[in-house]
DNA sequence: AACAATCGCAACCGCGCATAT
DNA sequence: GATATGCGCGGTTGCGATTGT
């Protein structure tokens, strides 16, 4: 696990980049595509480490790249998804088109948090700041040492707030935060699962009783309810509209599953043939976000996965083409066809713009679990109701749904069982 | 006008994971 | 299996711009 070669190299250089290395810089991956960022640097004539000519690529020179001040829907789309997600600033840029994680990490901290403790919201548990005050983290005390630990939903704040969560939905068979948090955690004897049995009772009943994703009825073990809305304080302002994008606790309609859907982007929208505008906002529309409820719609065939060139994530939106990406979304400013531009093709390689697509046809639905489980691997936070959702959108038997759902406990439990041996 | 404090952003650093050797 | 290398992520730092005194 060692270091980066090019870390220990003198005659570097370092901080600003001038103009003329932004051109080199640009010219070269323009011309050959980045390959090995390693090498970028010596064949773009440039006296720097790969590592620095990649974050320049990413996060000033790609030219995908959105300018401007964020809107305030993205701001609100940011504010909810980092009370999902946490610091992952990566993921939650991959939400954002044109946005960096570098840019959205910067406007949490330099903006939002200041925004959310003046609305009277703290910004590590997305909770009102008085009850966080009189509830001091009861579950695993972390010492607070610095700013930094506190502030960080993704380091001790984070956990602290998830096991908040967990312990205010006063359920005892939550499942526990996996990845980066587990060496905070205790152990597997604070594990409690749920028989498998159960789940999958629980799940195909709330699934029956639904003509779409959305589930009525509460599925236990799953702390997303508690999950603030924040569309009434922070949109508000904005004409008032309310915003139930993907996780309302006031909307019964909207929790447990339809809790961890995608939100989705206009750009998104217009493209994506699965996704519905909710009923209940039918007048909604426009290229804001705010005002509508958009839910993924399994009754509607078109906006199953398994068809043609699309895919769709686990996240529950459908792709475009790769083609139809690289035409409307990616390269916009040229119209240049990707065949013109196989070096640039290559680098755009799915993974990097969503995480993995599904197997397209019901002979490789053995994959599926699979797929959907490495997202959340990914992910590193809950069980895997996106995937499931996803699967119920597959158009499966009914028993097939019940192997998929049954493969994914198996693995989560798994996986659980694992990371929990390594502590 | 001069200085200090604050802000916002770009870039760096260190770490972990995946893959190659 | 051990080690080296490359990549990506999140946290932190440094610096120029802006604002306040």
């Amino acid at each position: 696990m060692g270091r980066h070669s090019c870390c220990y190299k003198q005659k570097l250089r370092k901080g600003l980049w001038s103009p003329e290395e932004d051109e080199k810089l640009m010219n070269h991956i323009t011309k050959h595509g980045h390959g090995c960022w390693s090498t970028v640097p010596k064949l773009a004539g440039l006296q720097r480490c790969g590592k620095s000519c990649r974050l320049r690529w990413i996060n000033y020179l790609r030219p995908d790249l959105k300018r401007g001040a964020f809107s305030q829907e993205e701001e609100d789309l940011i504010i909810e998804l980092h009370a999902v997600l946490g610091n992952r600033w990566s993921q939650i840029a991959t939400r954002l088109p044109g946005r960096t994680d570098n840019e959205i990490k910067n406007l949490w901290n330099s903006s939002i948090k200041k925004k959310l403790r003046q609305k009277g919201i703290d910004p590590n548990t997305h909770k009102p700041l008085a009850e966080v005050d009189c509830k001091a983290a009861p579950t695993i005390s972390t010492e607070r040492t610095s700013e930094s630990s506190d502030d960080d939903p993704s380091s001790g704040g984070s956990l602290r707030n998830l096991s908040h969560i967990l312990s205010e939905a006063q359920s005892p068979e939550l499942l526990p935060v996996l990845g980066k948090h587990r060496k905070e955690t205790t152990g597997l004897a604070h594990l409690r699962v749920p028989p498998k049995e159960l789940f999958l009772d629980q799940l195909v009943s709330g699934r029956d009783n639904l003509p779409s994703c959305r589930s009525t009825g509460p599925i236990p073990n799953f702390p997303f309810q508690q999950l603030m809305c924040y569309s009434n304080e922070l949109g508000s302002k904005h004409g008032g509209s309310t915003n139930s994008l993907w996780f309302n606790q006031n909307d019964s309609s909207c929790g447990t599953v339809s809790t961890v859907m995608a939100p989705v982007s206009p750009s998104t929208l217009s493209t994506s043939t699965g996704l519905n505008r909710s009923p209940e906002n039918p007048q909604s529309g426009g290229a804001g976000i705010q005002s509508t409820q958009f839910y993924w719609d399994t009754t509607n065939p078109s906006s199953s996965s398994s068809k043609g060139s699309s895919g769709s994530n686990s996240l529950g939106f459908e792709l475009q083409s790769t083609s139809s990406i690289l035409e409307n979304s990616i390269f916009p400013w040229t119209n240049l066809s990707p065949d013109k531009n196989s070096h640039l093709e290559e680098e755009l390689k799915w993974p990097d713009l969503l995480h993995g697509t599904f197997a397209d046809t019901p002979a490789t639905m053995q994959n599926l679990s699979q797929s959907l489980y490495e997202d959340v691997v990914k992910a590193e936070s809950q069980f895997n109701m996106e995937g499931l959702c996803a699967a119920w959108s597959q158009n499966l038997q009914p028993q097939q749904h019940l192997q998929v759902v049954s493969d994914l406990y198996d693995k989560d439990l798994q996986r659980m069982s694992l990371s929990f041996e390594n502590i």
